[in-house]
DNA sequence: CGTTATACTGTTACTTTATAACGTTCTTAA
DNA sequence: TTAAGAACGTTATAAAGTAACAGTATAACG
């Protein structure tokens, strides 16, 4: 299973229904998704790009035209990870919205190099395999990052076409 | 295939080995192993865990009672990790030193949250079936990361016999 | 052997990413 | 309605990494 960026034609229409998505899960959880953290998730949603934390900065500071600070933002990251609205990309230190967030799991990432782009995508074997390594190590896995980077299709025939 | 830490009795040989073995494969491929870089290989191999970069700023400036600055450290760990002499940690911002240098690859790793000890290991077989995956998306991989993080055996027990 | 090109290191200043600590405000449940 | 806890505001700073330019060492060529 995967999600392909662009896929969908009403994006608008995608992140209306994300929200909705992500206010029954944390209603459901009994976590509180507050006006903070859902204007977050708002902009990693429009964005089809990761995000960076302080570009979250600097458009939560034009929405609301009152200084914010970091700390602001990194407290809604961290409760939207805990909650598994975004992923975090430890190789970019971005922010990616997540399509499946009723169903915990870590990401697993194809990130374009040269566009950023980020496809999240679920090796449900290859997760197994690994566990079972780690198993015959002794080793009790908590959370697993999976990042591959390299050049997208776009990108590869742009460059392509570039020569 | 695997490398345990702790596995080898004098580890003062190891080391020395593994900076006659970075000098020869530096020498076959024209590129100069200097005096600042050994001096941060040998600390990386030095040390059981990753290493900060900024731990490793605070041991060189001990070793030669003048500054040392950043650029220095980073132009170090830049050169090793292009040698595949060392592996950077995405997840936890430090570096390990390569066991394999001789063979480039690609580090994937099993890194214990508690006392950080990382374990390097070579998951030829997923390594493969990520390649198919991205392969039929299109997507051409520069480099993979994969890192593991949990409780490694040691610390598994002592959490355990502490209840 | 000397000179020159290149690679490496030193140095200054700065950017980016992230967190500690504490005070204030908001929400909720007794 | 009021106290407890969660969330947010604010200040300050830590941690990680880089740009740019000056100086020094190396090696390579004549």
């Amino acid at each position: 299973m995967n999600i392909t960026p662009y896929s969908c034609h009403d994006h608008h229409g995608c992140i209306d229904a994300a929200l909705t998505e992500a206010h029954q899960l944390c209603k459901a959880r009994g976590t509180r998704l507050t006006s903070m953290r859902e204007q977050v998730l708002q902009l990693i949603w429009q964005s089809y790009q990761p995000m960076k934390a302080y570009d979250l900065l600097a458009q939560l500071a034009q929405q609301t035209t009152k200084a914010i600070q970091p700390p602001t933002v990194y407290r809604a990251l961290d409760f939207l990870q805990a909650q598994g609205l975004i992923h975090r990309l430890a190789s970019i230190n971005a922010y990616l919205s997540c399509h499946s967030p009723d169903t915990p799991h870590n990401g697993y990432f194809l990130i374009c190099s040269q566009c950023n782009t980020t496809l999240e995508f679920s090796p449900i074997d290859i997760e197994r395999r690994l566990q079972d390594y780690a198993q015959s190590q002794g080793f009790q896995v908590q959370s697993t990052s999976i990042e591959l980077t390299g050049l997208c299709q776009l990108c590869t025939n742009s460059s392509e076409a570039a020569q």
